[in-house]
DNA sequence: CGATATAGTAAGTAGTTACTAACATGGAAG
DNA sequence: CTTCCATGTTAGTAACTACTTACTATATCG
């Protein structure tokens, strides 16, 4: 989006930073060296200095910038919920992470043919990490009898699947910036029709 | 996956299976025009011949592997099921068709960054397709009084995503090829979720 | 002050890539 | 038979790209 120079911190986390954003924004083949030097505002030579190829630069860049999802700090808080309510908190809050996290997001996307290995153990750190959390709730209200008898991992899988998609169609393919009513309206309509088909009887 | 030659057809049309099916594999730029005539097994001038440049072989790949969803076709028998019944058959043959078009997937999702725009067309005439014919079905349950009120084609959204998700995270990303067996299990217990969460009370 | 680390400038190399030019070949059609 | 037309072969070009080498400048630190 913003073209503008990165000017602040050392030569490395420039560079870091840099090269993260033009990733993500012209793909890891569609980006050059130079390019990446001269928005950090770094000499190209810089660059080989502090990470020996293109490839090692990239692959430091996916390290530096994975994040741990916040959705397991917030869970605890969240059981003290009415469920519905409880939904609504992780929907947002997932769809949130995906709008924050959106350049990571995108060279996922665009360098699974080029790098599986690298994308997978993101895909793993990131998404398995919050499916399993959201499954392992579900499986908590199924215990206590206020959910009716399903797979959990299913189940989160289902609704993590509805905010993603939709993350995807209008972030990612349409370009778009969703604004917080909006976001807050569609994952309401998602929530429910997944905890009236998940509540029990 | 089969690096094999295409060797039927004439050379235009080799030429042009041979890139769909590099493009898909490597990406857009990560594939030259001598492996695309290598593969095709023509000469690399010979693509130029018929192309005048690599862009414009991608944009004839896109518009001849571009295909209409034929979700269209059966909803017609389709209305004459019961709800369960006709959404566990939509979801399958959304997420087979999607599995038999993971080429121009993969592509669309490598792609967003260098051609926003083809991307968002392939878009529009294969996800936005289904999304309103599933939404039209939808509401003609409301309307006939067998589904709660909610908006449809935010409903459509939910059921699609799920699916799509999950496509996206076994074939996209973990390179699996799901089997019969577990697609059916995997949409049934989706179908179970949506409907419930749906129906009139 | 002197050593060390970090950075810049400049020049270049070897490889690749999209694309072109020139000419030869073979088959189909009139 | 001859005229095309689609194709192959060969050679080449201009641009770009990741990466290197060699030398210089500056600032920090003991």
């Amino acid at each position: 989006m913003e073209g503008g120079d990165v000017r602040k911190g050392s030569a490395r986390e420039r560079l870091l930073e840099a090269a993260f954003r033009a990733f993500s924004e012209k793909g890891y083949l569609g980006t050059t060296t130079r390019e990446i030097a001269l928005k950090a505002g770094v000499a190209e030579v810089t660059l080989f200095r502090h990470f020996d190829s293109k490839e090692r630069l990239f692959e430091e860049v996916l390290k530096t910038y994975t994040f741990l999802p916040k959705l397991k700090g917030i869970i605890p808080e969240i059981r003290e919920l009415a469920y519905e309510e409880a939904m609504r908190i992780i929907g947002l809050e997932f769809l949130k992470t995906l709008k924050e996290e959106k350049a990571l997001v995108m060279i996922m996307l665009s360098e699974v043919n080029l790098y599986p290995e690298k994308v997978r153990t993101i895909h793993h750190r990131f998404i398995d990490e919050i499916l399993s959390t959201l499954s392992s709730y579900l499986r908590d209200l199924q215990e206590r009898g206020l959910l009716r008898d399903f797979d959990p991992s299913l189940g989160a899988r289902a609704f993590l699947g509805m905010v993603f998609s939709y993350f995807k169609a209008e972030e990612i393919v349409k370009g778009r910036d969703l604004k917080e009513r909006e976001m807050e309206d569609t994952v309401d309509g998602f929530v429910r029709i997944f905890v009236e088909g998940t509540k029990g009887r």
